[in-house]
DNA sequence: CGACCCATTTACAACGTTATATACAACGAT
DNA sequence: ATCGTTGTATATAACGTTGTAAATGGGTCG
């Protein structure tokens, strides 16, 4: 076929071609790396050639094409987000707020949904199917870390979220055991004494359950109250339906006798599926079960009763973890894998602590 | 595992090489070209050279550069999902579905948040920053026909959601008029006749709620009630705090007389707002006042109580999306703007239809 | 006045991939 | 036997960018 790229006039010359290096600096009449290096921002350009060379580009609309940059550069600019669901609100909420943290560097983020399950959060491990990624910030559900030991993968890599310490990766996280303590030594500083937990685990990989587990623990011993198996329910996952099965397992452990009267879950999800359950077999809250949970998602704000939580700086996490990661990317910080803290703090609404909510309005 | 795959043994012969085709081919004993063609599953290669080359790559662990790749090809693989806000529900499961849709024909996602805001809106419509995007599907909210029809990128794009109709590029919708009228006479259906409505707009750019509020006009027209304007109470956005002030708007307004006895919310998170208001002033849903939304996102199923609501059918929403995006990039339909319709249902819960929440459990 | 230095600019060669055009073999059909 | 024809494989040239090394040109210093 006849693609006289020439001159001939016809539908136009540039009908369908990407302007490029090229054609700028033939506009501009300087050499194709002088506008690279004007384009970058290279120091040692006269104003003058610098101004020319900007006329055209804007002239042209030029737009740099990234496959070649990046290609050339070794890198892609494009950093991997992996978390379990997008759909879950702590995990949008954090994938929008690393979006944003990664802009400021310049980063574009990919998302990549695991579903949680042991095979996808391998293959994420293992350098994402076949792209091209220069870092991962990743949420691991069912790996271990032994697992993530195992990876051959050297694209680097920051832990997000609350497990695997002393692992082979650096890792962002809060301070699980402090802060299930507190959001425990709140339901006992009502007066409560008999205060459930939900959300146990007993997966090798749960360590996010078992550091909340040792907080709740903790608080319980601080007070002098006894630890009751019975009121401790294990989840298999961290959902709304689990948290409502688990609270529906709990009442009727305690045959009429003695319900729970608070109860800590680990997260909101779990802590919203509950409370459905409590409203539903009317259960006044916060009145004859207080309840509290974990991560501050924006549900836990609307519901009714509004929920007490434990909130991590969300922000601070996501701006850390994408400071690691640039900071591993650029090559420095060889050696010691390192682990970073973030703030949390108790926010105390209607569900432990809110005033009373009418049962009828006349 | 030692993989002394070269020969020399030091550190490694390729201690910080990546591999690429050249070292394949070298290790198969065929050209690069062959290798190339192999990976793209070319049919004209013999089992022989074919096996040969897969082990080769196997053994090498190849992964192809995909800048390299998008360099030559003169695409990216890449399409943007350009959404409001990733941490509202609806957005998110979009989102969600959108990634897996996205995946079946090997293109990745960049997702990208516009906040809503029309600058933001309008740096999307004009190719994101500089990147290389193959495609875009982009879920405005500020931008009006006119904007979309100004733009001067021409990368391929889908509208999503149900905004702009006969506007400048293709889009898929709910059919939002049917859907809000479904809805609205499900209400009337219970008997209700002093049905509010939550969610109507007055910004130039709200297609979504003028269509839904005719819907609910047509509903009411069609069983012969009255149109009260007083009934209808407008919102800045659709999150739940609008929803809850609009609710408690409407409730003020209809001075202890005859508060409505239903209220439509053009979209679940108003109606979470709505309800919350609803139950602190007392009011008991369904019974005094049945409450539907639309859009059918988590939250609304495990609320107290769970909520009626339209159901879109998301899933096929997002596989029509992309399915019309890659027609569009591959060159094809040229002409005509397509405008989709995509199934959606009225599902019927607690809010409207539910068995009365117990309001004391002994 | 020559030697040197610095700022500015440039030509050229990569980066890893695929398209194009060909070479080579094996096979039927003339 | 000769000529296509088909199936395989290859060499080479792009794609658009940036790093390297070298060229240019005006100074300044001995």
């Amino acid at each position: 076929m006849g693609d006289q790229t020439g001159s001939t006039s016809a539908t136009g010359p540039e009908e369908r071609h990407r302007v490029g290096l090229k054609d700028v600096a033939r506009l501009a009449g300087v050499s194709v790396k002088t506008v690279s290096n004007v384009v970058n921002g290279y120091v040692h350009v006269t104003p003058r050639t610098r101004a020319r060379v900007e006329q055209a580009i804007k002239e042209l609309n030029y737009r740099p094409n990234l496959s070649a940059r990046n290609l050339r550069r070794g890198r892609s600019g494009i950093i991997a987000l992996a978390v379990p669901e997008l759909d879950i609100p702590y995990f949008a909420e954090l994938a929008r707020l690393v979006v944003d943290a990664a802009e400021k560097h310049g980063l574009t983020v990919l998302i990549d949904q695991t579903g949680g399950t042991r095979e996808r959060e391998q293959q994420v491990a293992e350098g994402i199917r076949d792209h091209m990624i220069d870092g991962l910030i990743f949420s691991p559900l069912a790996l271990t870390a032994d697992d993530l030991s195992a990876r051959t993968d050297d694209t680097p890599m920051v832990l997000l979220g609350e497990r695997i310490h002393h692992g082979p990766a650096d890792h962002v996280v809060v301070h699980n055991v402090a802060a299930a303590r507190e959001a425990t030594l709140h339901l006992i500083g009502l007066g409560r004494r008999r205060i459930a937990a939900i959300g146990a685990q007993d997966s090798p990989a749960a360590e996010t359950a078992r550091l909340r587990l040792t907080g709740y623990h903790q608080a319980l011993a601080q007070a002098g109250l006894p630890a009751d198996e019975r009121l401790i329910a294990s989840v298999e996952a961290y959902h709304r339906a689990d948290g409502a099965r688990a609270m529906a397992r709990l009442l009727d452990a305690s045959d009429a006798g003695d319900p729970p009267d608070a109860v800590f879950c680990f997260n909101d999800l779990l802590a919203l599926g509950a409370l459905r359950t409590l409203l539903e077999r009317g259960y006044a809250v916060p009145e004859e079960v207080a309840l509290a949970g974990f991560d501050d998602i924006e549900d836990g704000r609307y519901g009714t009763p509004t929920l007490t939580t434990i909130s991590p700086d969300k922000q601070q996490l996501s701006i850390q973890a994408v400071d690691l990661l640039v900071e591993r990317m650029s090559g420095a910080t060889l050696g010691a894998t390192q682990e970073i803290f973030v703030d949390h703090r108790l926010v105390i609404r209607e569900s432990t602590a809110g005033r009373t909510v009418p049962l009828r309005h006349r």
